[in-house]
DNA sequence: TATAATTGTGTAAAATTTACACATTCATAA
DNA sequence: TTATGAATGTGTAAATTTTACACAATTATA
């Protein structure tokens, strides 16, 4: 290593101090969570959305966020916010964007790390007092305050996505479910009319289905086998690679 | 609405000056930007990584990363440490995941946008000068400084899945390649390898390479044919929905 | 007891994926 | 000049997966 490599090396090489005060006087942007909280009802998918407390977006539908705590970890933030609104804890929360532009908050910069959860709205229709928040048909979410709308967007699309790759949707249905709620539920997040018969064809050559020897109740015709989902054998199961296809 | 439910909706109506001190107050969290910048030479997958200039992780490499000024986009921010640091613009880059745990800096709280680029190496082998910048083979990759470790492992994993679903994988190829090329590329992403006669019918059958009319230069066997990609023809024909499958 | 609604089930055709071998082309070395 | 080595270019048959499609059985209700 040359005279000059070195001295060029020692140069770069910083003290925790100096990143210390580098960090502090840099340290002019906020940082919040936004959650994309999906629950499944009526066989719709809807999402939960509060009222601005903005005046600049009164009367506009808004995403669940605040800022995160010095001291919180990023995960942790998204799961308080999920268990103040919803009272609900162990729940799915996945983080799937961060939106970062200068311009996206009125009050100032604010970085926000969108995180999409998938609930059970049967488990607790109950935690909702609050009049400003609202379980929203995902078919007429239009013109939310800032920039939700785009959050709001990129979530449904992963969800779409993911949904097809993983087995997410389980967390919006009750634990015992039937086919026709399975399919009810894929129909409702595709947006799309499925095979009857190839879709149970499809689950059951999956194998990932335990057949509780259980009936629906309370259903004007001709009750439904119940199922759960087996997540232990899945776990084993799991895919690795799926194939070049674009 | 009852008179309860009024004063409580007021209650929620923040100013945007009420929220301006609240972000002041809560501002103790550094955002920056991280950037897995993948290559790929002599059949092999790289990562740029640069030595620490942090003392505690002296002679460990991290890879390249600056903080984010207050007013540039996060988005900016990935870019400009890219063009720093390759010269390059116009290069594949994409948000992959943010990481904010209160300890993962030793210098404080800092919360990382990791953004994941895909460059040919050919076209700047010559952009680096700095000794202490230097492409490893992915293969190699063990003990970043940071959580960079576990930053370039979700990147990496990530890329293995997005080369199979999009068109991604031309960005590390020269403008014109081989269909052995490609087929390297596949298999050092993928760490597999795939039947030659099955792999070529696969990209034919997409329809989306140009056959350039030109040969290899320079092997020392029979040359190949060169194609490009087509891109035109791949924005139109976008896949949708891929079916259920996991 | 008849009707309405929905569950549960199988098969044949089409499309896709997989496994697999040999003649051709070019550079290089004898 | 010719032989050799190394990689390219190509097709088919079998297996698997996906798709399209119809009718009898069950339950609640009128």
């Amino acid at each position: 290593m040359s005279a000059e490599d070195l001295s060029k090396q020692s140069a770069n090489i910083k003290t925790l101090q100096a990143i210390q005060s580098e960090v502090q006087n840099t340290n002019k942007i906020a940082l919040s969570v936004d959650c994309v909280i999906f629950g499944f009802d009526e066989s719709k998918l809807k999402v939960l959305l509060i009222r601005s407390d903005l005046k600049k977006y009164l009367g506009k539908w808004s995403l669940l966020g605040d800022l995160v705590f010095p001291n919180e970890d990023l995960d942790a933030a998204a799961y308080r916010i999920l268990k103040q609104r919803t009272g609900l804890s162990d729940v799915y929360l996945e983080q799937v964007h961060t939106f970062g532009n200068v311009s996206r908050h009125p009050a100032g910069r604010v970085v926000t790390v969108a995180y999409c959860s998938l609930i059970n709205v049967q488990h607790h229709k109950l935690n909702i007092f609050d009049n400003e928040l609202h379980w929203h048909d995902i078919k007429t979410v239009t013109g939310l305050a800032f920039d939700h709308q785009q959050i709001f967007d990129t979530c449904f699309m992963q969800l779409q996505k993911r949904v097809q790759e993983h087995p997410l949707g389980f967390n919006l249905l009750p634990k015992k479910f039937s086919l026709r709620d399975l399919q009810n539920l894929y129909e409702a997040i595709l947006d799309i009319k499925m095979d009857r018969r190839n879709f149970r064809k499809k689950f059951f050559s999956m194998d990932f289905l335990i057949d509780l020897k259980e009936m629906e109740q309370d259903v004007p015709h001709r009750p439904g086998k119940l199922y759960k989902f087996n997540y232990e054998k899945y776990e084993k199961k799991k895919k690795k690679l799926v194939g070049i296809d674009f």
